[in-house]
DNA sequence: CCACTAACCTGTAGGC
DNA sequence: TGCCTACAGGTTAGTG
């Protein structure tokens, strides 16, 4: 489900109510989702309570009052839900005939201006995995990260330097969380688009000889920052069940130019060609053979 | 180091 | 309706 801008959505709409919360229980329904929990997580949370909350690439990174960090990936399904909780706007109240049957992580909060209430991570195929740790440094998965797309670190010379002497294709480099840390498989193909390049242009062609970013690749990283920054502003996308923590949905999808948009004319205005779907490395890319070269 | 595949797991959509 | 296949936003582990 989540790319960058869902997993800073899903982020925002924790945040008014876990900062400042007191974990007072934590239920484990399970012992493992993609990997086991880490050793002594239920204890480690229980008692503490959350300063605040940040996000990396992809991760929720809830800060504790120990020092330590709670790390948590959303794989493809993950969610957060709110219960025993009514948000102020009637639109947002959380569907009561909700599947339980994923519920993994029920944690019992008690805030000091919303009071008591559950947050209930919830996650049917279980790619979503979590980890505790006091150092960014000792996290294995945030330790080989690339620059975050909407920061200063990123940008055209960044990804040359990544980008330089690689046969891999620009779709592929681009998933590349070492090379930069948040793109996922629609974000891709629509900073692709918009910067009119092919996603099976090797990587390499978009450098120049001396090592230098191409005006292409200026255009790249320009594709990559509008795209995430305009998916923020709305929300995220909403495919099948996405939603954020307060019931709420995202509507970037309508505003896919060429994601799951096979077959229908390229939105570039004055263009005739038609949105093709190809497989890359076993996931579909969508793009315009005649205005993405 | 690089590139590619399979694996993890469940749900849903579409064809017949 | 049921059965079957293909596919889905993610990352890691294993292979050459």
């Amino acid at each position: 489900m989540p790319e960058l801008p869902e997993v800073e959505t899903v982020r925002r709409g924790l945040d008014p109510y876990v900062s400042g919360a007191r974990i007072e229980a934590v239920t484990l329904n399970r012992a493992d989702l993609r990997f086991p929990f880490p050793a002594g997580f239920r204890a480690a949370l229980e008692g503490l309570t959350i300063t605040r909350t940040d996000r990396r690439a992809k991760y929720l990174l809830f800060r504790l009052s120990s020092g330590a960090t709670w790390l948590s990936h959303l794989g493809m399904t993950g969610a957060y839900r709110f219960e025993g909780f009514r948000f102020k706007e009637p639109s947002r109240y959380y569907e009561p005939e909700e599947d339980r049957k994923h519920d993994h992580i029920v944690l019992e909060l008690g805030h000091p201006e919303h009071g008591r209430m559950k947050l209930v991570y919830n996650d049917a195929r279980r790619f979503g995995f979590m980890d505790l740790f006091e150092d960014e440094a000792d996290c294995p998965y945030l330790r080989d990260l690339g620059p975050e797309p909407l920061s200063n670190a990123f940008n055209a010379a960044a990804m040359a330097a990544r980008f330089r002497g690689k046969a891999a294709p620009a779709k592929a480099a681009l998933l590349d969380q070492r090379v930069v840390a948040g793109l996922g498989n629609i974000y891709v193909s629509e900073a692709l688009y918009r910067a009119r390049i092919r996603p099976d242009l090797p990587a390499a062609r978009l450098v120049l000889k001396s090592g230098a970013a191409s005006r292409r690749l200026e255009d790249l990283a320009d594709g990559v920052r509008t795209v995430l920054t305009e998916a923020i502003e709305a929300g995220g996308s909403t495919l099948r069940d996405f939603r954020a923590a307060d019931g709420g949905s995202g509507y970037f999808q309508h505003r896919f130019a060429v994601y799951d948009r096979e077959g229908e004319p390229c939105p570039t205005p004055g263009c005739r060609g038609v949105i093709q779907r190809i497989v890359q490395s076993g996931r579909s890319s969508f793009f315009c053979p005649a205005c993405q070269h």
